[in-house]
DNA sequence: AGATTTACGGTACTGAACGTACCCTAATTG
DNA sequence: CAATTAGGGTACGTTCAGTACCGTAAATCT
């Protein structure tokens, strides 16, 4: 049997298997999902673009949403957080990178699915990676180098209190429903809560 | 014609309009939404319910989720805050109160509604009167009193840090998932975040 | 009171999708 | 080269949202 010569199309000359299919399945649900958002993603439209049919989601995949979910995972992209030399700017610049983020086709995404997992442990526990827990370790990274600067106080290196800037972005959009945070508040944040709440009992205002 | 006699079932006497329909297809929503929640809510059987049909639901409400927040916003009930004469212990104890209300089933439907919504503004705004903005209120009252007696910094008597406790467990709830915060949590978040924010920069530690 | 307008109630239907069942056939495995 | 596994085609079964009509009771007008 020859190789299987393409064009540019997804649509299988010979018939996928495995892994292969796999793949071609996750790339195609992602595509919809950028095009058309999780609401308008169809096991149908999925299964046709990939050159498949539904069997082969639900054997690999038990429902809609974990599909879903596992070709979002593909769209993630990891950054590696600011060192501007100075706290205040490498928080600011992070939260302006978030709400970029969650402002963005992507995050709308992110939104919806989310939304859609609702009390779901197991399967929000896979969004986390991208939007909590995971995302925790910046912050943890950009307030380390702030103490080891005097900047901070070595009290506030506890996930709760390092990463507090990012739920209260997220909750402007989770609870709000803004499209986007203004700048303004952004730096409310920064300066009415995140700072002085690092900068500690101890040490005083810089 | 005679009067119609009827069951003791909800089924009208006679033909009923304007108020008293509307009142008693909320009052069958609200039926359906405790018993069954918003997902498993459907327009049928709350016509049903109501003695009535779709017609008359559709005729007042645009869609589901419409009518299943109307419907919540007569289950929802005002509470007042604490006053024990401590910052700390009325804290704590009205996170604990917001955490038995998240952890109840009336809980349960407001996080089903608020997943639903999705980032649908003008819905989102209709429940945060019961979860979000309204809710800024009570905070505010309590660290007012805080303020009074000299346990919180005035500066802390901003919105955004007023209901930060309240925004943290929300967040355990709407990211993490969980069906009910352990009292753990709560208390970190009043000892790390809540109490050190309002306290203040400029006032020293208790 | 009688005529007119409004809004309920009954019922049927369309359409969208999810999820499932079956059966044939291509790929892989032994 | 047989046996097994996994894809592909296709057709359903179901559940619901939302819509469309139409006859009739209740309110409103004259």
């Amino acid at each position: 049997m020859p190789e299987r010569p393409r064009g540019s199309s997804d649509a299988g000359q010979t018939r996928r298997r495995g892994a292969a299919l796999e793949d071609a399945i996750l790339r195609a649900a992602a595509d919809e999902l950028t095009e058309a958002g999780f609401s308008r993603l169809t096991m149908d439209k999925v299964a046709t673009r990939a050159g498949t049919n539904k069997n082969a989601l639900y054997r690999r995949w038990p429902n809609r949403l974990t599909l879903a979910i596992a070709a979002y995972r593909r769209l993630a992209t990891t950054v590696q957080p600011p060192d501007t030399g100075s706290l205040r700017s490498d928080v600011l610049e992070w939260l302006r990178r978030a709400n970029r983020y969650w402002s963005s086709p992507q995050g709308a995404i992110l939104r919806e699915l989310l939304a859609a997992a609702g009390g779901a442990t197991e399967l929000l526990a896979q969004l986390q990676e991208q939007s909590g827990d995971a995302a925790a370790a910046p912050w943890l990274t950009i307030l380390g180098r702030a103490i080891a600067r005097g900047e901070a106080s070595p009290e506030a290196l506890h996930p709760r209190v390092a990463t507090i800037a990012m739920t209260l972005l997220r909750n402007e959009f989770v609870v709000r429903g803004a499209p986007s945070a203004p700048d303004e508040v952004l730096i409310e944040i920064v300066d009415e809560v995140y700072l002085p709440l690092v900068r500690g009992r101890s040490a005083p205002p810089a």
